[in-house]
RNA sequence: GGACGCGUAGCUCAGCUGGAUAGAGUACCUGGCUACGAACCAGGCGGUCGCAGGUUCGACUCCUGCCGCGUCCGCCA
């Protein structure tokens, strides 16, 4: 159910009868202001423009062809042009009856019609180093990623999720000496990495200070990149200690990533050569200076020259460029994606509009593959200057989720002090870890970002809890009204305005999820679902539905309403990655 | 020096293909719990949308120039 789309065909039809071009734009949108109606067409005033008519004459004869019998109870025309369209409550409640059915919520699924076809996704996000521990500034990749996700999977799409973790390069000589040294003490691996922070810091002082650590270090670069048996036991090692550590976060901030999503970079290794080989065989990638470069003459300065990319060290090792390209060839030829979507912060925005252009100038990357770099803003800290990843001050992703539980233990307790042990930190974990969520997922900025505890951690106001709060009140009605909530087949009324409000809102789900996956941002879902639970709110102080006198009717209405909004709450939170529960 | 991103209320941020009087939250102020959960609701206060031009019926949105902040730009990722 897309109402905009509806209203455009036929304001378009409407258009075209008037004698306008087919390609118009009627240019449909929500209407911002009550008395504008709920929808207007606006298209008509740029079409005028460009026949140089009188638009107001323009859209009256438009008028004469709008044809919205049943679904609009008032057509009018405003102003220098515009057409404001008053949808009917009768044709809004039918609607709502309609998807109220639909386990899709009225969000039609893709192969569905022929114009709107089953993609294959593939969404690189999450990426840590797996040399570190997860922290803050891991969280937009992954939880954007895993958003993105979601919501690509509830529109119908086939989602191939692709975790390309930092697990091979020159840091790992510098560990794997330093563990392979610990296990020689007779430590246990486990135990030797069960702070990756530490250890990387220790590892660090020891490269720096202390003699003969750095070589024996770089040997171990040489050993593991030469393929040696030992030295390959040791990295299977610290790499599974080490995403076993990403996947406790994984499981603790419910995202969907697992141990079969992992694709790290290491993998690529033996495609390597053969990458820069084609490059090199087709004159794409030329030596200079020693290395392996490409030219990029789309991208050059002023003065013609060129953007350098270098694909091949000096030395002969390769670089993440080269990394990047052998993956775009993997996911277009092995994983058929039409699609590939990659979310990492900004400062690699150049990085990537290099790989796409030379995949594409190699052939790794046809034409018809559709290539999105999602870049984010870096995390700053207080002082709105960058975090440092090595001289403490990171705060580490572990912790801030578990004093974002505590919080919200603190509060529930409070509120609502009767329960047990179990139950509060079930609704605590949810609670916590939404709010954290929510907080950086309702945030469209591309820009650098100030990482804030108390933003992050509020419970008031625009935040999870409020939409958490909004349906657990409503499961709370249903307990006390008795109402059976697997029964759909209740008629929904719409009476008051607030009942429209919510009404038209309800409808728009399928607009805004085709949004969030078209241009990967999940913002729009946390706008849209926070405008719907306070559209609840302000609906359930209106409309009253247990209290005496409410006419039997009025309240069977009203209650499935609650039923349609408590589940598009639900399932909007759940394409963020964020629990309810019936009661918190 | 060049490229990219950003600049909106005290603070954190929305603002869709250009649309009518620029919106939320927070903070501050005023009201509201013997009807269903006050983590809430109703209302108030708060703006030269960085600056200056341009395009047009109309610009926070598009174009140009400038100012400020940030990031990136041949052997890290």
């Amino acid at each position: 159910m897309n109402i905009k789309q509806l209203l455009s065909e036929k304001v378009l039809a409407a258009m075209i009868a008037a004698g306008l071009p087919e390609d118009t734009n009627p240019a449909v949108s929500i209407s911002n202001r009550a008395n504008f109606g709920d929808y207007q067409a606006n298209g008509v005033m740029g079409a005028a423009k460009k026949l140089k008519t009188n638009p107001r004459e323009l859209a009256s004869k438009v008028l004469e062809h709008l044809d919205l019998n049943g679904i609009a109870d008032n057509i009018e025309l405003a102003g220098p042009g515009f057409i404001n369209i008053h949808l009917d409550k009768a044709w809004l409640a039918q609607q709502l009856t309609k998807i109220s059915k639909d386990e899709y919520l009225g969000v039609s699924q893709r192969g569905s019609s022929a114009n709107d076809k089953v993609q294959t996704v593939v969404v690189d996000y999450s990426a840590p180093n797996l040399a570190k521990e997860m922290h803050v500034g891991h969280l937009r990749s992954t939880i954007i990623g895993d958003a993105v996700v979601r919501a690509l999977e509830f529109r119908g799409d086939k989602v191939i999720r692709q975790n390309h973790m930092g697990d091979w390069g020159t840091q790992f000589g510098m560990l794997l000496a330093h563990l392979s040294d610990k296990l020689q003490a007779n430590e246990v691996a486990e135990t030797a990495l069960a702070d990756l922070e530490n250890f990387y810091r220790e590892a660090k002082v020891r490269f720096d200070e202390e003699e003969g650590f750095a070589d024996r270090a770089r040997d171990y670069v040489v050993k593991l990149q030469g393929g040696d048996a030992d030295c390959a036991k040791l990295w299977q090692q610290f790499i599974d200690i080490s995403i076993t550590h990403s996947e406790e976060i994984y499981q603790k901030l419910n995202v969907t990533l697992s141990r079969d999503d992992i694709m790290g970079e290491s993998a690529y290794n033996p495609d390597l050569p053969v990458v820069i080989d084609e490059l090199m065989t087709k004159g794409i990638a030329v030596e200079d200076q020693g290395a392996k470069v490409v030219f990029i003459d789309e991208m050059a300065n002023k003065d013609g020259e060129p953007s350098v990319f270098i694909v091949q060290k000096s030395g002969g090792g390769y670089l993440y460029a080269t990394t990047d390209l052998s993956a775009c060839r993997y996911r277009t030829d092995k994983l058929n994606a039409d699609r590939i979507v990659i979310f990492t912060d900004a400062r690699q925005a150049l990085h990537f509009k290099q790989v796409e252009l030379v995949a594409r100038k190699a052939g790794f990357l046809p034409e018809n593959v559709g290539y999105d770099h999602c870049p984010f803003g870096m995390m700053m800290g207080d002082d709105g200057k960058p975090f440092k990843t090595r001289t403490g001050g990171t705060i580490k992703l572990a912790e801030l989720l578990d004093e974002a539980i505590v919080r919200a233990k603190e509060v529930i307790s409070e509120k609502n002090p009767d329960y047990d042990q179990e139950t509060l930190n079930e609704i605590s974990r949810k609670v916590g870890i939404g709010a954290v969520k929510f907080a950086d997922l309702s945030k469209n900025r591309t820009s650098d970002y100030i990482f804030n505890w108390k933003t992050m951690l509020s419970f008031e106001g625009a935040t999870a809890p409020y939409l958490q709060y909004a349906y657990s009140r409503i499961q709370s009605i249903f307990t006390k009204a008795d109402f059976n909530r697997n029964d759909d087949g209740n008629i929904i009324t719409i009476i008051e305005p607030q009942e429209k409000a919510l009404a038209l809102k309800l409808l728009q789900l399928e607009d805004v999820i085709d949004a969030v996956v078209s241009e990967c941002t999940p913002n729009l879902l946390c706008n849209y679902l926070y405008e719907l639970a306070s559209l609840y709110m302000s609906f359930y102080e209106a409309c009253p539905i247990l209290k005496e006198g409410i006419s039997s009717e009025t309240k069977q209405s009203r209650l499935a309403l609650c039923l349609l909004i408590s589940k598009t709450l639900k399932q909007g939170l759940d394409v963020l990655g964020i629990d309810v529960m019936d009661r918190m």
